[in-house]
DNA sequence: AGGTTTATGCCACTCAGTGGCATAAGCTCC
DNA sequence: GGAGCTTATGCCACTGAGTGGCATAAACCT
């Protein structure tokens, strides 16, 4: 669980500013999968990297928001592609997947793939942090509904659609997700991608599906 | 915001427990959509309330618990009615639609609607609140699965179409529901099924939707 | 009425999270 | 290479949610 090095040319304050960072989101990561989200308190925390429990509160908005830290990075970076990136004509959930999976290529190939996996398992065993990252979720899909007003015209507050897609996303991510951090076996970042893509691939059949 | 009437014949101690239950969530509702959920402590509720802080967890797990009940009430509701409805079969997606209106159709005709309301309203400016009513909802979904499971032999873990539609069962009613809750004008039971069969109705058209 | 069960109250405690103010560390410009 | 500014950190005291333990009281059951 090394701390990261940080990018070269920075001030040396914003330099330190990532290192405290990472060590604070590493050292929890390592914590909690040990000795449990509830038992670790933030004191233990803040000792184990020497930092006060004040200073913790100005990295982070709150326990459970450390250990999301890595998830919510590839969330922000969904949200900046989809404000960035040129448009591409065609089903709107193919847009949401192809930008969701651009953005995850973006996150770092080294470690994230890792953290995410702890942050994942720990969720799991953890209500107040499942809580805290599916309300982060909800957050961003507001952010997106409203990107996709902006740039796609989608002007009708009472066309249900674009919610419905968003939310489908996120369940097909959710999906992924789940099968990827309980699979024995190694991890990687690739292997995220190719399950979300599976996930996707299930949505129009999930719409059809019949029973009984 | 009157206390429902203890239905009848039930041994004392459990009619004043119902009356207890009951003044708890109605004066919670009033105080925090008066002074915000966090401009109200727990002393002040239960000073309102006559009862002492201890007594209040042992009806709630958390402050923002007992702001939620109605809704819980419904969830409760439905994951009963797919464990004993009469299966019909047909399309996954529409059975779960049925359910929930059955569910919805069960909820008392009288109070519940305006709880429900306050309940979204306060959810929709307290984070806390709906972040709890999410982790709710996500743990109803997987009690949901594992009916699903038992009762319509769908076994294979990882056919992920059966969590898809929940999800998109779900995100129906999340979207019914802000709708029903930010409209102008007197809010019914009804209405909300209307809404909900509305939500529902718009799923397929999400999936195909296309942009730009 | 008398004994049992069960809900409540009270008290002291832990821990997350916040506000205010003093200090120290990094930055900047001469 | 300091003087002076800016910004991060530390410290302290405080609020409020949530819990455990034990004594009391209310309802239940002959």
């Amino acid at each position: 669980m090394s701390i990261v090095t940080p990018p070269a040319r920075l001030p040396l304050r914003e330099r330190k500013k990532l290192r405290t960072r990472e060590a604070l989101i590493d050292t929890a990561l390592e914590h909690f999968t040990d000795r449990g989200f509830d038992g670790t308190t933030l004191d233990d925390l803040c000792a184990a990297v020497e930092v006060s429990k004040r200073t913790f509160f100005r990295y982070f908005d709150s326990k459970e928001d450390v250990a999301m830290a890595p998830t919510q990075d590839l969330w922000a970076a969904f949200l900046d592609d989809l404000q960035t990136r040129r448009p591409t004509g065609g089903p709107l959930l193919t847009l949401l997947q192809d930008t969701l999976l651009a953005a995850l290529d973006r996150m770092p190939a080294e470690g994230w793939a890792e953290r995410v996996l702890l942050t994942r398992r720990l969720a799991a065993r953890t209500p107040s942090m499942n809580a805290h990252g599916l309300q982060f979720c909800d957050r961003t899909t507001r952010g997106a509904i409203t990107i996709l007003r902006e740039r796609f015209g989608l002007t009708d507050p009472h066309d249900l659609r674009p919610r419905l897609a968003l939310d489908m996303m996120v369940a097909a991510f959710h999906c992924a997700l789940e099968e990827w951090a309980f699979q024995p076996g190694p991890v990687s970042r690739d292997d995220l991608t190719a399950r979300l893509r599976d996930a996707f691939a299930a949505i129009p059949g999930s719409v059809t599906m019949t029973v009984a």
